[in-house]
DNA sequence: CGATGACTTGACTGAGTTCAAAAGCTGTGG
DNA sequence: CCACAGCTTTTGAACTCAGTCAAGTCATCG
């Protein structure tokens, strides 16, 4: 009880997979977990002689990189607070998964982890179900980077990251109004998220500040004016 | 007893889903399945007024479909003989799941199949680690449409679907030797999995051909002439 | 302040798209 | 058996969007 004393405060507690568990099996969860700050770069699993270990995320925001034989990054996914990141049931995980922000992460030893999914099929069902969730993403993705132009792709992912950051801070504004946050990426990643270049990414968002749709500001500083022109951009939103 | 004794003769037995299961599970599985032939062009899955139905592909190809709101197909997965094909958890799929060629399947229906994973944790768990590899392919898949070029992609298709097809047949030959076979898939059909236009397809096939890498015979006979150069061609293997 | 790294801008190129027409297959019916 | 319709596939030619290479600007920090 005391242990999920603090679970009570924790500022992803009713969205995180945490939350659909039994009171027991989240008691059990509480037992083994180690809140953690980690820093930007940090690798959360994949890559050589990695332990395996899961998290849930806190705060932050991780990205999931497939790395090419020729050397160049491939962005596969990216993950949000109170998102689960991890890979189950694999030796050598084919993707890297690498704190693109500082993170607040909640981790469990690979080990415990998957030891409580065998006892606890209600853990096992919500990670299956996010599992779900995430390769449906995924398809999406898929389908955005094959069909899309350079404008639709920026556009997108903006709105994307909009709904996750800003969302939070102004929901009011949500539906037309303004918008502002720090991206939690830098041009490159954004260029490697979405099959573009950075010069490419960095032509597109001038041609949305033209047209006065976002400012950028200092920093990753990103404010966008028009929420729903950048909608009608991206042609289509993406979850996740 | 007797109604295992089909699946003693079943062709894809040994790597399909049900064979990692224990025997009790195996036995109540054998009990809601159907066995059908499904004609090219029918949707197992997603759409609209679609029964919820689990599928086990015998024989024939499946296409997982992202249907976009321009009116465009994306398709965004390919599965073959033993692979699961169905979106447990969900209400309205996303995606639509269509037969590619003609099937033989071991169909479930929803409720039943979602009951029996309920009740029996190795059935769940089994469905689970294949839903973790096609999360794995999809993102694979999402990397090569980002990064390859035109050549690179159909070179990669044409690779995936030589060991998925020709190899049963020619086992020996896969090294290095000939290897001929039907491609499941129309020109249309496979520039919709590499986003590409059909044209494009068509003269990258004219382009293999050229170098005496491939040849086509009529309908949707192909012919590898030189794997090992289709190979390299492709830049990288996918799995699945 | 000069150095380092992240971002922007410009000019040019080229892979892939687009539009258009021709060529192959398959099946049907006289 | 041929003629014709309805397909898919191939080929051609012009165009365009994004990539490439190369400067140039801006921000942050020792």
């Amino acid at each position: 009880m005391t242990l999920r004393n603090r679970c009570q405060l924790c500022s992803v507690r009713d969205c995180a997979p945490c939350s659909e568990l039994t009171a027991g099996t989240a008691d059990e969860l509480a037992r083994i977990v180690h809140r953690r700050r980690i820093p930007m770069g940090q690798i959360l699993y994949g890559g050589v002689n990695q332990a395996k270990t899961f998290s849930i995320i806190v705060e932050g925001v991780v990205k999931l990189v497939n790395v090419q034989p020729d050397g160049s990054n491939q962005i596969v996914g990216l993950q949000f607070p109170s998102e689960f990141v991890g890979r189950p049931f694999a030796e050598g995980a084919p993707m890297v998964a690498e704190a693109a922000t500082d993170l607040e992460v909640c981790a469990f030893s690979g080990s415990a982890f998957e030891t409580l999914m065998q006892t606890h099929p209600d853990l096992e069902r919500t990670i299956f179900k996010r599992t779900l969730d995430d390769l449906d993403t995924a398809r999406q993705w898929m389908s955005m980077i094959a069909r899309k132009t350079a404008e639709e792709r920026v556009a997108s992912l903006l709105m994307l990251i909009a709904r996750k950051f800003g969302g939070k801070a102004e929901m009011a504004g949500l539906t037309s109004g303004a918008l502002e946050f720090n991206l939690p990426l830098s041009r490159t990643e954004i260029a490697e998220c979405l099959g573009l270049r950075l010069e490419t990414v960095s032509r597109q968002f001038a041609a949305l500040k033209a047209e006065g749709i976002i400012t950028t500001g200092r920093r990753r500083g990103l404010k966008v004016a028009d929420l729903t022109a950048l909608g009608q951009r991206a042609q289509g939103l993406l979850h996740a």
